[in-house]
DNA sequence: GTCTATACATGGATAGAC
DNA sequence: GTCTATCCATGTATAGAC
């Protein structure tokens, strides 16, 4: 065992150990799920023992419903990035549907993510709620506000719109990476954009 | 136990086993997910003893598989429903949205299937490309071909613009519905369908 | 706080009677 | 083909030593 020399602060205190084992229980539960996913791994992914786990968290629940809170904490705002909606539309949203479509479909852990959601979200109904609040929601926030405030796209209703547009996005990618349609009914992603951005900025009539 | 008069075919055969079967496994699987489902608890709500169900399907796995193709093939087709698309676009668009979405919105089945496929997509993922072949792909060919056939829209890429109606209908359900949405982010199904319909219809320059 | 060892329940799968 | 009874592995959770 690693110990801390003399003089030095022993980090291997309490609070790292509720961190190790947030981590362990991340790879557990986004790789196998909910039910699939067994404490004794979590222990061992974490480098801790059960009893352990069990001392900082008061079940499987717990463990499950504070890592889903953390995750959509630190995901907060993450797929649009922190890039400003300002400028011209057909740049803005050209820019803002391929940053999009690229973190999503090279981030394998958002991806687990959605799949552990989605897949939890009958027996956990408050934590697919977390997700909506925390990113959903900010999302459709902001690309409305953009929307809104580009009065020459004439859109009658940003709001819904900002949905399209982002339902377009998240679904694409649910069917071609998550879904693993991208080698039966393949698209390239620019198609998308291009019909996209066509409807929403070449539609003011 | 009731059984078949004399002079009528006893119909509690190995065949109508297999269908109470996949009844079973159906709600149980629907509802719990694959890993929460005990093969017990299929027994229990199939009527059978749990030794029958083993003697018709391989194991855990294979009843799962062959639940979900079961149940891709009675859904082909069904998210449009089997209404021709023939007509003026912004008739004919806006019956397409309006239908697809009550029909999603008002069948738990659905949803709980939807649930099911993507939470298990990691770990059967063939079973995600069945849907995608037997549902996601038709109604992706069907309104593709429909836009392209109306070339007074002017669609550049009727395909893509097929993805981008299809999937903010889905999307839509699945923020709303699927992962309860509706009350923390509401909004009215017909803003939806107004918008995507102007953005379709009103967007030829 | 942390570990090892263990209690107790449930789950997948099968043996053997009918 | 179908059932009851059972085997054995695994899972959640905790007791008790340090």
């Amino acid at each position: 065992m690693v110990r801390a020399k003399v003089g030095e602060i022993d980090r291997s205190n309490s609070a790292d150990k509720v961190e190790k084992i947030l981590l362990g229980a991340m790879q557990q539960f986004l790789v196998h799920g909910y039910a699939a996913t067994s404490m004794d791994k979590v222990a061992e992914a974490a480098g801790v023992s059960k009893a352990t786990v069990y001392s900082h968290f008061q079940d499987k629940e717990g463990l499950f419903r504070a890592l889903i809170e953390k995750l959509a904490r630190k995901r907060f705002h993450s797929i649009l990035g922190t890039q400003g909606l300002v400028g011209e539309p057909y740049i803005v949203l050209r820019r803002l549907a391929k940053t999009a479509l690229e973190q999503m479909v090279n981030d394998q852990e958002y991806q687990a993510f959605e799949r552990l959601l989605i897949g939890e979200s009958a027996r956990f109904p408050e934590l697919a709620q977390v997700f909506i609040l925390s990113i959903a929601k900010p999302a459709i926030e902001t690309i409305s506000k953009y929307l809104a405030s580009r009065t020459e796209l004439k859109i009658p209703d940003p709001e819904a719109t900002a949905r399209i547009l982002i339902g377009s996005l998240v679904h694409f990618v649910m069917t071609q990476e998550i879904m693993h349609g991208k080698d039966i009914m393949p698209m390239e992603s620019d198609r998308l954009i291009d019909a996209l951005t066509h409807l929403i900025v070449n539609c003011a009539d």
